[in-house]
DNA sequence: CTGAAAGCGCTTACAG
DNA sequence: CTGAAAGCGCTTACAG
């Protein structure tokens, strides 16, 4: 729709031209105290908002940045979103957001981009590296989550997943476990194989043997940590604590437990990953492997901004460590 | 940034007028085919978009739409969230988000709008009658959700949250429960009014009395419907049934109830609202009202976009059932 | 301290 | 069928 106040019905209305009212609003370049107050008092009155799309023809600033999220439903998102939007918001910035669930990541980027955003927050995981690698020489500030990327457009943010992986182990450790089994997912996304490394590596710390048959793969969901769990169990009885990939696969362990007489945490210890709301909802809490998601956000946003404002400024690699949450899941051997 | 293709260099490299080109990519006015197919070849070749700001500055269409929300974080929201972006894409059109927990609503909107959005669907219930119809004058396609407003800029979509607790009550006293509490919030929002109004108007549809003592008010939360189902339970130990305003409550009164020992659903049934994710992945899964959220976020999109084509049509209250979700928390007397 | 001119990247009439 | 001109609502130099 057309604005219904522009800067010329205000300057019409002040008698001025509309570089004055220009600089009235913007405090930008030599005025007149006294023009200044009188065009701001007209401004407020008439209720007039500069266009922010004509302002970005002539500035090259939107003031919009690009969230691209896989699927805003799954629970590990919505916080990391909220994050963004208020360090954003906080900063005159709006927030044009996008699932890739359905479509391809690389063809939302380019429609991001013809929106005219500033900057860039991403998940982009399924993309190959050359489309991304395109898509970067071309486009500006671009933050990458949870995907290792050597590009000197991309900034990259990643959760310590294989730290993670190794403080569930060492914290199932510590509390007496000796045989210790891990739900992994099927899918091969970097956080996978991160896990896995970190789960091998804290048991080899800890002092205890890794076996195959410790390990078993399933959907990255409650269904998948059920079904894995009980595989689990039927393969190796002796197994006394649990990893899950994630917290919905920890979730859906507890319930095979529960569906075989075991309880948790007296027979078996149970520890997921995400610390998602989910975890401290549920009874028994599941114990977590926590990610500050919200943390995640502002730091997204922040890095992204310092972006916009110093194009020049170096990329880096910016890390997270996670941390143990033990609740009633998890408990001694 | 400043974009890096223009149309004026499709145009150099194409020997023709800007105009041509546009005329090829939109597809729009007369063209001779050989130039018209000569000029989309090197429009992909060179990777050009035509940007949206200057297209939307002329045309008034950003192709944007704005989308708010109290609070993405709260489980009922990432999914209509979902269904929204779904819709847009599928149209050609991008969401603008934002959260409102922090900030004057009317204050997000009018930013909104300063983007050039071409239509906005808004959860906005703080906002008084006043700002909000102020702000409907002057904005054109709008849409609200779970709020009643008369204003003939404004259309509405709402669950019909009285007959959803009419059929929770109808549901419990269905299975033989005579003595039905219900945990109720003190936010006095329209939701909260009409669900009281239908857990009492479910009671006398049943034969069943209604009883100040029966109904229990806190947060809206998990630790809110633990407090409050167990000072019901105090008050009326005889209760056999309970209906939770929300999903979160009636998580929260399975907790308290095995927290006072008491089975679900053997010695209490309980039944939720909204059916979140989470009702359905704890154990005892709760029953609930289920309330089609990805349905309602594809709703209000496709009128939003219907308004935005057609300005001119009318406003009007769209409607939505709720219909009762049987799991585990809820049998027999 | 203030205004006239030009331009951001497009599209919409209007000529030819 | 194609191009020159004007304009969307702003800002950025540049005059004065």
């Amino acid at each position: 729709m057309r604005q219904k106040v522009t800067i010329d019905d205000v300057a019409r209305k002040a008698g001025v031209s509309k570089q004055t009212v220009s600089r009235a609003i913007n405090d930008k370049g030599d005025i007149s105290p006294i023009t200044r107050e009188r065009i701001l008092v007209l401004v407020k009155e008439m209720g007039y908002r500069p266009n922010r799309m004509a302002q970005a023809m002539n500035t090259s600033r939107s003031h919009m940045i690009g969230l691209v999220v896989p699927d805003i439903t799954n629970p590990f998102f919505p916080e990391i979103v909220r994050a963004v939007q208020d360090a954003a918001m906080e900063n005159g910035y709006t927030t044009l957001i996008c699932n890739t669930v359905n479509s391809s990541e690389i063809e939302v980027l380019n429609d991001l981009v013809t929106h005219g955003i500033d900057g860039l927050i991403t998940f982009t995981h399924r993309a190959d590296d050359e489309s991304v690698s395109d898509f970067a020489d071309r486009f500006g500030p671009m933050l990458i989550i949870n995907r290792e990327f050597a590009h000197q457009n991309i900034t990259t943010l990643m959760v310590d997943n294989k730290a993670g992986a190794c403080l569930a182990v060492e914290h199932l450790a510590g509390l007496g476990h000796k045989t210790i089994g891990m739900l992994s997912t099927d899918l091969a996304t970097l956080s996978q194989t991160r896990r896995v490394q970190g789960y091998k590596e804290g048991l080899g710390d800890a002092g205890l043997q890794f076996d195959e048959s410790l390990l078993v793969q399933a959907d990255p969901t409650l269904a998948g940590g059920l079904e894995a769990a009980k595989e689990l169990l039927k393969r190796r009885p002796d197994v006394t604590a649990i990893f899950a990939y994630n917290d919905l696969m920890g979730v859906g362990a507890i319930r095979a437990c529960k569906d075989l007489g075991l309880k948790v945490p007296e027979d078996i210890s149970i520890i997921g990953f995400d610390d998602i709301q989910l975890a401290s909802m549920i009874s028994p809490a599941l114990s977590s492997v926590h990610v500050d998601k919200y943390e995640m956000g502002r730091k997204a946003f922040e890095r992204i901004y310092n972006l916009i404002q110093e194009p020049t400024s170096t990329r880096d690699m910016i890390g997270m460590k996670p941390k143990i949450i033990q609740r009633e899941s998890s408990g001694p051997a």
